[in-house]
DNA sequence: CTGTTAGCGCATTCAT
DNA sequence: ATGAATGCGCTAACAG
């Protein structure tokens, strides 16, 4: 910076003017020459320093329960694209469900004076989320934890559901299974599988009971299929990590893909079309999920200090052959 | 970090020891009570100040094309654990193939100081990647750019070819089609590409074309269905994009899975199983890649100055339906 | 072993 | 409209 200034014969305050915001403080001539002065040199100005002098990071984190989670993936692209058009940069921190390495991340993040943080994680280690949020906005994506106070964004899980249960009704099915992963107190899956119960409470016709994914899967599944009871059967499947678990038993089960047995993804995977009669899925917006995080942080940073806003966003059912052609 | 020494008794500069690796100069009796104050103060050191002292901000950057490309993410979760298990993070950066975003980011990067950088993309703007090669050291996944000296780490893809058309020829296959994503630039592809012609010509008994995956697909694929010449006929995909496409159109032209043509990726993806008779696949050894990319960093930073290294990694066929059964 | 001093690169008073 | 001076939080050289 200082070699700018001397090249352009000027001072350092003024080099940092033409950096920052203050342009318009600065003579023409002046901001000519330092912009002459920058190119010649090839400088580019530290953030780290800016940074620490300013309070002002211009990064903002995010914490990943799960990043070979393909919603994950698609939440944070969204998430990415509005940080950069805002002139933020994205600090992707994947805990691969370990709490050990949230606690461990979110002191990284701290360390690196981050201004706000997108969080979809288990959210254990409330004492520590509890301090960050003193320090800067939060936004919670797929997951409530009421003792938080955070802005919220996700899916309209119940309405979900209720899609889902309705359109299975509506072709003909009867007995509904859900797979879930297990429950590990994330909230979402709560909100389904609670979701679920409901819907099949009110309607006399159907009958439900669920399961979790793991090395019982395929004997249940097994259990599911050749027990008595009403017909047709459906899996619901809760998530897309469910959906390839409960296909995957599927087929080693040699159930054909899917005369025997209905059923309907949360989440729409780019291979579901591909799997036997194609599987039906309720897809998430998730590029608009990401983008409506970055939009709750940004509000915060520029000084909104309102209530905690709650954002559900409404799955759309793509039909699919899985759910078609009920057996009689 | 003031208050941290002055609730001790001592110095920042005790404080500051005690915080980074000369903690073994310091007496029991001082360590003890800066240890205290710390913890009674919830005293975390800011890695933006240690980073724009010491030159050393313990941070990783990586550059990726597509982050929605499962073998990206399955990397990047390589890098990611090894970064941690050595104390630094992993900044990344996705251009969604976008020239103009990764200029963006090479200078984000740079801006953020960062000690090293991992490249995934095309490597267009050379000049840009050699001046950042000066500050620090590169190391380039999946893709070769001799004129960058830098190391490469990425698959050997002659001998993953190879052993594709040798699994080919071996079930019985005669009539080949190399299915790609458009050559852009990218080493691997013509490296893949030119693997295949090569392998192709040395073997009488076949013959092989190739084809890029866009609008125009479904129409070329039909044409290599209809026309006549040796057979039985299979699929070569050069990655898992270029799979999902090809599979996608193989469904919409009504082609049963995998009976009438056969078929094999290179990339090994989770759903392959699912599909029809299941994909066959040569799995990369994607952890290893990122771990790999991630060492060959430590050791220039750790003052290694020897020539660029390349590390070509082996593929393992994943035999499955798609190339078990050949039509007579 | 420990404290003092002097910056890292920059943004911001305060003068002018 | 511009420059000089001060300090962000920390480390490194030097003394002691």
């Amino acid at each position: 910076m200082l070699d700018v200034a001397r090249h352009a014969g000027v001072s350092k305050a003024s080099v940092s003017r033409f950096i920052g915001e203050d342009r318009a403080l600065l003579s023409d001539a002046i901001a000519l020459r330092i912009e002459q002065a920058i190119s010649a040199l090839g400088y580019r100005p530290n953030q780290m320093a800016r940074g620490l002098k300013r309070g002002r990071t211009r990064l903002i984190g995010m914490l990943v329960a799960d990043i070979r989670n393909p919603y994950s993936i698609a939440v944070m692209h969204g998430v990415e694209t509005a940080c950069r058009q805002h002139g933020y940069s994205l600090v992707v921190c994947n805990t691969d469900r370990d709490d050990q390495q949230e606690a461990q991340h979110l002191a990284n993040l701290r360390a690196y004076n981050i201004e706000g943080l997108i969080v979809n994680t288990l959210g254990h280690h409330l004492e520590q989320l509890q301090e960050l949020q003193q320090e800067m906005p939060m936004v919670l994506v797929d997951r409530k934890l009421e003792s938080l106070h955070a802005d919220l964004v996700g899916l309209d899980n119940p309405a979900a559901v209720h899609s889902a249960i309705e359109h299975l009704e509506q072709q003909g099915y009867r007995d509904l299974l859900l797979v879930s992963e297990p429950h590990d107190g994330t909230s979402s899956r709560l909100e389904r599988s609670a979701a679920f119960q409901d819907e099949v409470a009110r309607r006399p016709a159907l009958r439900g009971q669920s399961l979790e994914t793991g090395a019982a899967l395929a004997r249940h599944l097994k259990d599911f299929l050749d027990a008595p009871g009403p017909s047709p059967k459906a899996l619901f499947c809760a998530n897309g990590v469910a959906a390839l678990a409960a296909t995957r038993v599927l087929r080693e089960l040699d159930c054909p893909l899917f005369e025997g047995i209905g059923l309907i993804a949360l989440d729409d995977l780019d291979w579901y079309p591909l799997v036997g009669s194609g599987i039906t899925a309720l897809a998430q917006p998730t590029e608009a999920i990401g983008t409506a995080a970055f939009q709750c942080l940004l509000k915060r940073l520029r000084g909104d200090t309102g209530p905690a806003r709650v954002l559900d966003f409404a799955a759309q059912l793509m039909v699919r052959g899985s759910t078609r052609k009920p057996p009689v």
